[in-house]
DNA sequence: CTGAAAGCGCTTACAG
DNA sequence: CTGAAAGCGCTTACAG
């Protein structure tokens, strides 16, 4: 077991007060060499407040819960990497849930971290309107997720301009047989990004044709899956993914099907994953600040954590649309 | 605030014991009418025993700690996904933090997750060994880190053997030529991996040659860098790197440098990571089974956890080659 | 079958 | 300048 508090203090020849005052620079000035004696102590027999005990008065968990869908998901890491680097500086740590897509788990995990009395809820899930009411109780900020019943605290990302301009880039270029991967189990920015290739696509004056869409899981293995079913059932020469990922499966697809991106096929992701760059050919898409994204909700749900009085500000994250080698002239 | 035992003792008119021991199914039976009676406060008003003052008493924080270089890390967060399954089913939750590959940090992460009563740590690090004095104390289980200090409890896996075969397979496929990306902070898998390098060389009576290495960290971006400083010094016909995520960067360094994989350079991986069969062309690899080890730690864990006077195993993971699109036979 | 009391390890009025 | 005592919300001998 720990060295506790009775102890410190009894090798001290204090009480635990002076220890606990002492440790805690509260109360009068005492005198320096009773602090002395105290911290030598402290310090010798690498003493540490309990936790628990700790937080059985000041009921400061300095613990927060995140659930995202997948941890291995590209974007949700690089959320989770930003989340975390703000709350190490604050001496917060983070109680990391999976919910795998999982309505259910999600409400599992809510009710699990609100058990153990976390300070706040970090929770990035399509499903995130549903639990609001859940949510109830801990301060929580949505992540992922532009739009829910609150007035503040929203983190929006402009997905809508960010694809409405990859649309007419493609548009610029020739394009007219426009697919695009979608996902309809629930994201808003899915449905952002669908929204954002339909009405660019009306506003150019190309009629829509539902049998140029596929849908599928935000994954590699979605993206290939649901490129291989579009790509096989209709000649297109750009094709719009929901997501980076699903265009890393998309290039495998087209691979397959013997399509050169860009020449046959031209593509377009969206994230700008770090690996996107990497691909052969690298990826156009666009940009979104992932890592900032998380970073910034950390921020304020902590805020809200500290100041519950204070009005949590609304923040729109811009999206940048990169052009890179997956995506070609066709005019001649 | 929460309801407290003393409130839920006083709305079914019975003590705290009483309410303590229905809910933790203790003591003798109670009257089937004080159970309901009890049972009913209880979910009306959503009484969850407060988690510190449990503790207080109990000390089962149900808590671990995780420390990895790099969430973003797609090995590592495979890692984390199967530990997060494991301890999931065990109403356990996990602390994770992200190291940044720096061992200060991970020091501090140390200290704070024990000062927190974590009931175990889970490090992933090159420096494992340096901190094995800090972590005792504490349960932990070290993940890729072949050998530590002690007898019991390694997660081994077989990196050796996946990379002898892998150069193997080039040399039997008519290179002679080959390369290798290297990392020599301290990663003990990586130190493996070139040791079964240049022994197959060796065995194969391929004279080795330092110019035919170039060193850089595990990512994608360090990859990159490093097959380009290689490519661009030396004629090579086969690359193998360190892990996937470095191959992924040579795949974008040989495009720049207009040479095709696999007909200007063969190139193999390690990791098997779910992104590389769908690279262009797909990424010949060394499998390992990065859910499985971190499935497999976090049991380790618990069981010194709940157990910690019997032995914890060790255990070996196979790593399987995985002959893909990028290397190919060079012979006439 | 049930309850009063002690105790887990801290902090914080309060008193001196 | 310092300490005795109460209290945070539980659980668990112990007693009846």
């Amino acid at each position: 077991m720990k060295i506790t508090i009775k102890e410190i203090a009894a090798i001290s020849g204090v009480s635990t007060t002076t220890v606990s005052q002492i440790l805690n620079n509260k109360g009068q000035r005492f005198s320096e060499e009773t602090r002395k004696r105290v911290l030598k102590a402290v310090c010798e027999y690498d003493y540490n407040p309990d936790y628990f005990a700790k937080n059985m008065v000041h009921r400061e968990s300095k613990t927060v819960g995140m659930i995202v869908p997948d941890v291995t998901d590209l974007f949700f890491s690089k959320v989770i990497e930003g989340v975390e680097a703000y709350f190490n500086k604050k001496d917060y740590m983070i109680l990391l849930c999976n919910s795998r897509h999982s309505a259910d788990k999600e409400k599992d995990y809510i009710k699990q971290l609100q058990n153990r009395s976390v300070a706040g809820i970090l929770l990035a899930s399509p499903n995130s309107l549903k639990l609001e009411s859940d949510l109830k109780g801990s301060p929580y900020i949505l992540i992922d997720r532009g739009l829910n019943t609150r007035a503040e605290g929203n983190l929006l990302v402009k997905e809508y301009s960010g694809v409405y301009q990859a649309i007419q880039h493609l548009i610029d270029n020739g394009h007219t047989q426009i697919g695009m991967l979608t996902n309809e189990s629930g994201y808003y920015e899915m449905t952002e990004r669908f929204e954002a290739y339909y009405q660019c696509m009306k506003d150019n004056g190309i009629k829509y044709d539902p049998t140029f869409l596929a849908d599928g899981p935000v994954t590699i293995e979605g993206g290939y899956l649901a490129a291989k079913e579009l790509l096989e059932k209709r000649i297109i020469t750009a094709l719009c993914c929901g997501n980076d990922q699903m265009a890393i499966g998309t290039y495998r697809a087209a691979y397959e099907l013997g399509l050169s991106i860009p020449n046959d096929l031209s593509v377009v992701g969206f994230d700008d994953l770090e690996i996107s760059s990497f691909l052969n050919p690298p990826l156009t898409t666009v940009n979104q600040p992932a890592f900032d994204i998380g970073y910034t909700a950390a921020q304020y749900l902590l805020q809200e954590i500290e100041q519950p009085n204070k009005v949590v500000p609304n923040k729109t994250f811009e999206t940048t649309f990169i052009e890179r080698g997956s995506t070609i002239n066709i005019d001649k």
